[in-house]
RNA sequence: CGGGGUGUGGCCCAGUUGGUCUAAGGCGUCUGGUUUGGGACCAGAAGAUCGUGAGUUCAAAUCUCACCACCCCGACCA
């Protein structure tokens, strides 16, 4: 993309209602625009990156069989009545359209999906399955802050998986966990990412976060540093040691909450009585689980993880774009090696503006593109181009003809 | 929801014991020129219901009240 086009600018000043870095960044990059407290839109630069995210994660869901679907956000008062929530559930943006008919906007998804599936469940030969969806949630909540990291609009990865007991639960809880490892390792967050116990199931003792170590973080948790697990401060009462290996000696770190799952038992199946036939024809209920990404918090997390006092460094695999190549006054040589990447299949955000070297620069490194190329006098005149990580200070002299290489 | 804070051109802000404020500065924008490897420089220009509404006063960005928005701390967070 040539940042001529680009119809969003970058901004020098820190905005002066934003306190989190994320915020900060991204609204001074352009990535998303503040529409309100706890409220943003997405950019095309913002875009690209949450598009990148959602693809991670939809790759290794569908990995273990989930089923993408999309449910309805406008959910009716009767659906949260089944489970008492439409009282309860302080959360819930209510409203109401014609005829005093009442509405909830999506908080999350137990009060769809149950019924839904129980319109698809007979019999035992119909479980197990999972079915997820990637979708804006609204959560009327009290004080958004920090950022992408507590909205009151953000994008949440929802996984639901049926079964027929608890041990196929167990077994379909423990592969999730796998590949929500795998997300989180792809998403640049692997190696601080801790699987957490904390409180909320309702239906086993703990239920399992995934939380990722972070100064901007609102949970605090002790980890384990043999086990790589952590416990949620809001349990260590009643669990002081590693719930693995009994380690006393846990560290107390603040995380940011990047995944939650649960496991639900019979809480919503059965209000809503979805039920199956067993071999020997006996009515049984439906076992449940569910299992929550953000996608929008997992961006503001990577952010926040990867950064330094210049901008952003965004890990490869979610990069707005693999390079930002920046021509200083260069633009007819500039514009060959433009034509030639992006038709090798690589993706550039390519400076084309008439600006000093130093605001495309500052420009670049706030962005944060993995890598930057600078088309310029000094390096035309050996045939070159400079390649500079942007974690690296210093770059390096390609040929123009090795560069497509270099970037693959 | 309790406590604290902020609100002034597109952005960041000065001014707030009422009176040359007919609102200063920086960034950005526009015009012309000089520059061109780290937000460069010169000259000129445009751009403001001072969050909203009421009130006090000869006089309100400035004082009073109400409301709105945003930020921070706390509570809350299926």
């Amino acid at each position: 993309m040539r940042q001529s086009q680009l119809f969003t600018k970058t901004v020098k000043e820190l905005p002066k209602d934003e306190a989190s870095y994320n915020a900060q960044a991204l609204i001074r990059a352009g990535f998303v625009d503040k529409t309100g407290a706890g409220i943003y839109s997405y950019l095309p630069l913002g875009k690209r990156v949450l598009d990148k995210i959602c693809q991670i994660i939809r790759e290794e869901i569908d990995n273990i069989g989930g089923q993408e679907i999309l449910m309805a956000a406008l959910i009716p008062k009767e659906n949260w009545q089944a489970t008492d929530r439409w009282a309860t559930f302080d959360a819930l943006f209510r409203l109401s359209g014609n005829d005093q008919r009442e509405y909830a906007l999506g908080a999350t998804h137990e009060e769809v999906v149950t019924p839904l599936a129980g319109k698809n469940i007979f019999s035992y030969k119909d479980l197990p399955f999972g079915v997820y969806q990637i979708q804006t949630k609204f959560r009327n909540e009290k004080r958004a802050k920090a950022g992408l990291l507590r909205g009151r609009e953000f994008l949440m990865k929802d996984l639901y998986s049926f079964h027929v007991d608890e041990a196929d639960l167990d077994a379909y809880y423990e592969r999730v966990i796998q590949a929500y490892f795998k997300i989180f390792q792809r998403l640049g967050l692997g190696d601080n990412t801790y699987l957490t116990y904390a409180s909320g199931g309702s239906f086993a003792k703990y239920s399992h976060e995934f939380q990722t170590l972070a100064e901007e973080g609102e949970d605090r948790i002790h980890v384990c540093n043999q086990c790589r697990v952590a416990v949620n401060q809001e349990i260590v009462a009643e669990q002081k040691t590693c719930p693995l290996c009994g380690n006393e000696k846990l560290a107390e770190m603040k995380a940011i909450e990047v995944g939650n799952i649960f496991k639900l038992g019979t809480k919503f199946s059965a209000p809503f009585e979805v039920k199956y036939k067993d071999a020997a024809g006996r009515e049984q209920p439906v076992i449940m689980g569910c299992y929550g990404i953000g996608p929008s918090r997992a961006l503001g997390t990577i952010v926040e993880t990867y950064h330094d006092d210049r901008g952003i460094i965004w890990p490869a695999s979610v990069a707005p774009f693999r390079a930002h190549l920046v021509s200083l006054n260069e633009n007819q040589t500039a514009d060959e090696i433009y034509d030639q990447l992006t038709s090798a299949g690589s993706e550039v955000l390519y400076d084309d503006r008439d600006l000093s070297a130093g605001e495309k620069f500052a420009d670049a490194d706030l962005i944060g593109c993995p890598y930057r190329v600078v088309v310029s006098k000094k390096t035309l005149s050996q045939d070159s181009v400079e390649l500079k990580k942007r974690a690296d200070d210093k770059g390096e002299l390609v040929k123009i003809d090795a560069l497509a290489l270099k970037l693959k």
